[in-house]
DNA sequence: CGAACACTGTTGAAGGTTCAACTATTCCGG
DNA sequence: CCGGAATAGTTGAACCTTCAACAGTGTTCG
């Protein structure tokens, strides 16, 4: 039994900004997108991956994978998806098991229109907040954390 | 209406870096104050706003502020917790409108368990994972998107 | 004073997420 | 090629969050 290795204050100070910030601005994004196109960040999030595939096309694993969502979250969404037309799905000709979703160009067409408002919103209420060399770190520093959340599932 | 700015190659990759990562990191984080103490990151951050101010006592709109969750949401957990005899409830003397949340000791004892292990998974998924200098970084750039948000509203 | 307004917090219903159980298919060792 | 283990995805219930409406209290100003 080890002892508890406390934060530092400026340790401290960092991971609460750090917490405080992502949440308020993960909020204010869903919020704008909610409001001006009905979509959820998570679903936009499937959208765009679904928009950059091959075919627009991907296994659900995959696609759960890369949208950071477990497989039954991704199933109820793809379901809502699909219902509001954005999405269909398809059983996977080479694995009867598998499922694959893809992009309808309904669904394309939200994605356009909504990406045009989201990433205004990304910019400022994020990228135009932040220095440049901030904005790297970032980007650095979330890269190490993927990796290590990854390797220990 | 001015075309919209979209972001370049790099700020595209430290931004999804950035959502991937928060996304996965506090799941992880979630998942395991979840599982050894039954907690949510929601509700430990209520606790230890509550642990911090004077009585530890807070005002509801207070202590939603400072936890970034909306008033209603605050109340169902608020009354989630008080379940749990770790929180309770008392009108406010000053303003008969208002409400003050306490911390029982049983909820000071529930912190001061979860903390350990909770400030152990943030060293091993962020804290120590990360450069000082990105940590810095990070602090900085939270820190202004708070401002930037706050300012907003 | 008292009427209109603003503010505090709660409530219930609707919507979304998590959890555990399940079906169907594929993989693998004997 | 058979039986068991592993994998893919879905489902429904429990749980949590959001949303809109509400009750109660304070504040302002004629």
């Amino acid at each position: 039994m080890s002892e508890t290795r406390w934060l530092t204050a400026p340790q401290q100070r960092d991971w609460r900004a750090f917490v405080d910030g992502s949440v308020r601005l993960l909020d204010v994004l869903d919020q704008s997108l909610k409001t001006t196109h009905g979509l959820s960040m998570a679903e936009y999030e499937i959208l765009v991956r679904l928009s950059e595939a091959p075919d627009r096309k991907l296994r659900m694993a995959q696609l759960a994978a890369e949208a950071s969502q477990s497989r039954s979250r991704l199933s109820h969404t793809c379901a809502r998806l699909e219902s509001k037309g954005l999405v269909r799905r398809e059983t996977c000709p080479s694995d009867k098991r598998g499922v694959l979703a893809y992009l309808t160009d309904e669904g394309f067409a939200t994605l356009e229109r909504a990406s045009h408002d989201h990433v205004t919103s990304v910019r400022d209420y994020f990228v135009d907040v932040v220095d440049a060399t901030d904005l790297e770190a970032i980007g650095r520093a979330f890269n190490a954390i993927i990796r290590r959340v990854d390797s220990s599932r």
